[in-house]
DNA sequence: TCATTTATTGTAAACGATTTCTTCCTAAAA
DNA sequence: TTTTAGGAAGAAATCGTTTACAATAAATGA
């Protein structure tokens, strides 16, 4: 079989005990034994075998991410891929490792997600996702496992360490926008509303209508599928309106994209007939036709910070809960149109 | 701490070995005892312990998935996510589980991958990639450790079970079909000359104009990263050609992308002025404007079939090398122009 | 010189399963 | 009645580490 700790020890003529101090770099080893050790390490091939570290440590140097149940559809977006790069990144540098979660509904979600806790397969948890009512997230609150949540908890979010933008100003900022080019008849085309991102934004949203003193029209708002999809539905709903919106803001790119596409063979011309302004930035909203004008929520960011949040909860658990919010901006492009003379107030 | 196997021993007043006999199912338990110990386990809420459990079957359930060094650029493609979903798939079917390697450079990733295997970390390996002279996939070989390859290794294919598509036959494909339409100044995009997918695409691309009869036009080849800035650089070379290509062979839908991007601030129109497919056929081929052409290759299946071959590379190990073709399929959308009177021979 | 540190290494018990032997019954065969 | 076969469950070794607790020898101090 492979080489062990017990067949090192033989050959540098040591206890196994100390080798695997020397492995650790234990200072009580002295220095002359440790080359002993490392050399006889080095002739053997020698390499720890992970599972039993794991299992004598209590401690497994991984982390558990958890999509959302359908990832399938999530995958799609490329909001995950980016996320992963950030979390990647973070892990690696600290020398984690990654355990990716599978299964096709939240039953099988929750199952493996189940059996990573008590299975100790992780040291802790990303919850790539936010989802109103998850019954995953109320797993792990009740185990006390550590996790950090991407987007925002609806229940408690003080209680729970999350990493995200400030979805409700970005959406404010984002309507706002539209307003001051003298916009008036704006549209919302949200994810899925379950999703606590989608709340969030739609409130912002909301708000600044309020503020602006444009009624809020029920009609406007839509939700679909995080998807293209999505977008295309959203469109025939908006636009056999008896007053279509001249202005949309739309949860996601790729939601946009769907609905640039459809509004096309609509033969809709954007910015000209009607402007966009989408969620995440993602790369393809630099070369889609007209470019989009675009939030960038700094994916890879969310990914990264929350995998730092994660492991100062799992090296320290009482830590207190934080709450991280990572900066938004909104990128202009070309889908925007200038209704009004405006001065540009500033 | 956590419930163990000798918890729920005594609470069912058995020894340990036949709780694990019972979780096992052993026939030689009787069938009291067993409702007796499940009884248990239900009561204490026991769940085995994986490290545990691996240490003594010196098996894991994971499979591990090598990523190309460049994670961080690779899954900016949709090409990851996608083959990602046909892994994870099959994984949960057979109730594996995924690891990702992490890693900056191919150095990293090596030794994560080291790590991997003689940490015992994974029971097998899937590539997602196969580059020429890849250290990673030499290390494998020489360790005779189970593995899958998606794509084609240069050296040996025979030797190495892996899944892939038939690109040579594909870009040949692709390449007449200009042909018939009477294109003559076809140019070739590729990525990166070291990834065998490119070599198959070209050399597919050179004989359907060899057997046309069309001179090969060294200037009409070039080689770009696989993401859409690469696109970009392709086109100022290519069109800055005395006699520019009409059609375009580009070996990414991202990279197509971008080019068509770039088309369209040089005042150049799609598919009137160039013709183009692509490959992957990806989510965005759709809805681009126009929607591309595209040879889907089935991302999906490639991973699925290569954990297929994976698992039966694990529970047989001495199971002959596989290799398994994925049809793919051009999808005609509207990037390809005529320009002869064809009269569709067939 | 003898007690006491101090530096270094060894012993053996975890960690939580699996698995190979045994052992103990009970019932059938002789 | 004795022997034997077979079904059911237990004992203990094992997987490859870590680590608490000695143990030893050299060094220090009085």
């Amino acid at each position: 079989m492979a080489v062990t700790i017990k067949d090192v020890a033989k050959l540098a003529n040591v206890a196994p005990s100390t080798v695997s101090r020397v492995i650790a770099n234990n200072p009580r080893i002295s220095e002359r034994t440790k080359r002993r050790v490392r050399e006889a390490m080095e002739d053997l091939g020698y390499h720890p075998n992970y599972n039993a570290r794991s299992l004598a440590n209590r401690s497994t140097q991984t982390l558990g991410l958890v999509m959302p149940s359908s990832a399938d559809k999530a995958l799609q977006n490329p909001f995950f891929p980016e996320v992963l790069r950030g979390i990647s990144t973070k892990a690696h540098e600290k020398e984690y490792t990654l355990y990716l979660s599978t299964g096709a509904t939240e039953e099988e979600m929750l199952e493996g997600v189940m059996g990573m806790v008590h299975g100790r397969r992780v040291d802790g948890i990303v919850m790539l996702y936010s989802r109103i009512d998850d019954k995953i997230m109320a797993f792990l609150e009740q185990q006390n496992f550590p996790f950090t949540v991407i987007g925002k908890p609806l229940v408690n979010p003080d209680s729970i360490t999350h990493v995200d933008n400030d979805n409700f100003r970005a959406a404010k900022d984002v309507t706002e926008h539209f307003i001051k080019k003298g916009h008036t008849h704006i549209a919302f085309v949200g994810g899925n509303l379950d999703l606590v991102v989608t709340v969030d934004r739609l409130s912002g949203y909301e708000k600044a209508l309020h503020e602006a003193d444009i009624p809020y029209e029920e009609d406007y708002v839509v939700h679909v599928e995080f998807l293209k999809e999505g977008g295309q539905e959203a469109v025939m709903e908006l636009f056999s309106l008896e007053k279509p919106p001249t202005a949309l803001v739309v949860a996601d790119d790729l939601m946009a994209l769907g609905i640039m596409s459809k509004l096309d063979e609509m033969g809709l011309s954007v910015p000209e007939d009607v402007s966009i302004i989408s969620f995440n930035n993602v790369m393809l909203a630099e070369y889609s036709s007209p470019p989009l004008t675009s939030v960038d929520i700094n994916i890879f960011q969310l990914g990264y910070q929350a995998v730092n949040c994660l492991l100062e909860k799992i090296s320290d658990p009482d830590s207190g809960n934080k709450r991280v919010c990572v900066p938004h901006k909104v990128v202009e492009r070309w889908t925007v149109q200038t209704l009004n003379d405006d001065l540009e107030g500033k």
